[in-house]
DNA sequence: ATAATCACCTGCTCGC
DNA sequence: TGCGAGCAGGTGATTA
């Protein structure tokens, strides 16, 4: 489910009802997630207040006067707000039960994301030590990519989806983007001209904006009520459509792996 | 340093 | 209908 936008799509949805608001309880009914939930986690936020929701490449900070919960969705997590009294489902590993009655669930059946923490006199946590500039802010440029690729013989799709060049790009939205930009994703990134980066990071920008704005490309809503669910997903003009006719020029598209990753585009706009 | 592969999990779809 | 194989939106760790 989730990429940056769903990350943010989420970040968004969680916001409203947890800003401001005393951590009352965390309820662990599964710590084994993708690492450990740090035992000393619930002491560290009982009766503290939520500052603040932020997000950082595809991690959601919760802030404390003490510290960040530091969450991670994987690929199959998400949040939901719920009234605390809601009996879990299968999956359902985490609640941080609220002051008003509220609960925000942590559900995530293949357990590849996590629940950490960040002391706030604590170096920086190493997960997020050293994370790439986020696409959608002005350290994202065309010239980032040009500098980092030269001499580099890696394909430009699995240079992109590294979070050290550029983090949040997944790979649905890795797909897209060089769909848009025409560069085909087995290029080796060190032979790829400034100017056709400049196009990609434009792009890059372009498909996770238009992705946010319309509330990412998750499949079923994962905040109570207002989450709108899911519309970009008939916006995608490759990912998933392997083999089918080309957007552009009704050529079949071609469907690859590349670093074990499914890989689809055009070999005909895509150079 | 870089590139490729493995590993962590559950659930779903597909072909036999 | 049942069952194994393969695949899924991520990404750190391990291996060459």
């Amino acid at each position: 489910m989730p990429e940056l936008p769903e990350v943010e799509t989420t970040r968004r949805g969680i916001a409203p009802y947890v800003q401001g608001r005393i951590v009352k309880q965390l309820v662990v009914r599964q710590p084994k997630l993708r690492w450990l939930i740090p035992p000393q986690l619930s002491s560290l936020i009982k009766n503290r207040k939520i500052l603040s929701v932020e997000r950082r490449a595809k991690y959601l900070l919760l802030r404390l006067d003490n510290g960040s919960i530091i969450i991670h969705l994987g690929m199959s997590g998400s949040l939901r707000i719920i009234d605390a009294s809601e009996p879990p489902m299968a999956h359902d590993h985490v609640d941080f039960v609220l002051d008003d009655g509220v609960a925000m669930r942590f559900t995530d059946p293949r357990r590849f994301g996590c629940v950490l923490w960040q002391g706030a006199s604590e170096p920086i946590h190493s997960l997020l030590a050293s994370l790439g500039p986020e696409p959608l802010s002005l350290d994202f440029d065309g010239d980032v990519l040009y500098q980092r690729s030269r001499g580099r013989k890696a394909p430009i799709k699995t240079f992109l989806m590294d979070n050290k060049n550029v983090v949040g790009v997944g790979n649905i939205y890795a797909n897209e983007a060089l769909f848009a930009a025409g560069i085909k994703p087995n290029r080796a990134s060190g032979r790829i001209s400034r100017q056709r980066y400049q196009i990609l990071a434009d792009q890059v920008k372009k498909v996770l904006a238009q992705a946010i704005e319309q509330g990412g490309t998750t499949l079923r809503d994962f905040v109570g009520g207002d989450g709108k669910p899911g519309y970009f997903k008939q916006a995608l003009k490759v990912y998933g459509r392997g083999g089918k006719p080309c957007v552009i020029c009704d050529r079949h598209l071609i469907e690859i792996r590349l670093g074990q990753r499914s890989t689809v585009y055009c070999r005909h706009c895509q150079r």
